[in-house]
DNA sequence: TGTGAAATTGATCCACA
DNA sequence: TGTGGATCAATTTCACA
């Protein structure tokens, strides 16, 4: 039941809670509390709204490899990478790289300016960058009950 | 001022536009205008919630490069990869690979299924997967004013 | 956990600067 | 494009099953 109530509310957060409950069979109240406990669970991060990013001029995106060296730097680089605000999702990964950032700039020539600042960062041994030509779709809602 | 909208939005679309408007020094009916306008030019695609994937069991992720063959049905990889629930963006890239996908499963077990529906399409060639170990954030908004 | 109804708060509309 | 006030619709609370 919670699933059903975070996918009518993925599509749109801004769905009255009486539409909700209408498509999925409960009151506004009964909706509320479920949300209200998701949110306190920590189920549901929080509310948002999804921004087109070349309507904003942040048009070039490109996800960068990045590999740590063995130093005793290796913790800061996260905490560093986390500060820029180009850098908008942050994975450590098995492979080749330890990292893969996904990192959105106004075009590409501000990407350079990202790669001096990352290459900069104590513990940081290389980068390798994968630019995006069109992003096809992102933005897909979560979908709790995958097929 | 529109950026500073967002940016307060961003953080809680369910922040009231009295509270917004209070942040960016705006009446209640000039914020709510304003957003109204950024629906009708797409700035803002659409109201929703973030949900920690962790929470409904979607606690693997990977990044699965692929490689189109030169034939006739490279057309045809997006669409078919958009119908796939597990895949959550999809990104066309210049390098040794064509596409990007970050994808989402319950184990890693699930990734080997839908790597092989992935290589099923035609048109694929092969996939290179980098598994995300740990996500260190995702999620960061948009900031339309970035430094 | 659920419900329906009451109370409260916020969004939306309007006349006007 | 903005404002303040009226109206309408939503969330939130409550007593109770």
């Amino acid at each position: 039941m919670d699933g059903r109530i975070l996918t009518a509310l993925g599509n749109d957060g801004r769905r009255s809670y009486a539409e909700v409950g209408n498509e999925v069979g409960l009151s506004t109240a009964a909706v509320h509390e479920r949300v209200k406990k998701m949110l306190e669970r920590g189920v549901i991060r929080r509310f948002s709204i999804s921004v087109d990013p070349d309507s904003v001029g942040l048009g070039f995106t490109a996800f960068v490899a990045i590999r740590n060296d063995g130093g005793a730097h290796c913790r800061e680089v996260a905490p560093r990478l986390r500060e820029m605000t180009a850098v908008q999702e942050l994975h450590s990964v098995a492979g080749e790289y330890d990292f893969l950032a996904k990192i959105r700039t106004h075009h590409a020539r501000e990407l350079e300016a990202v790669l001096y600042q990352i290459k900069s960062i104590p513990g940081v041994a290389r980068t390798t960058s994968t630019v995006v030509l069109n992003t096809e779709f992102e933005d897909q809602p979560l979908r709790p009950i995958a097929a």
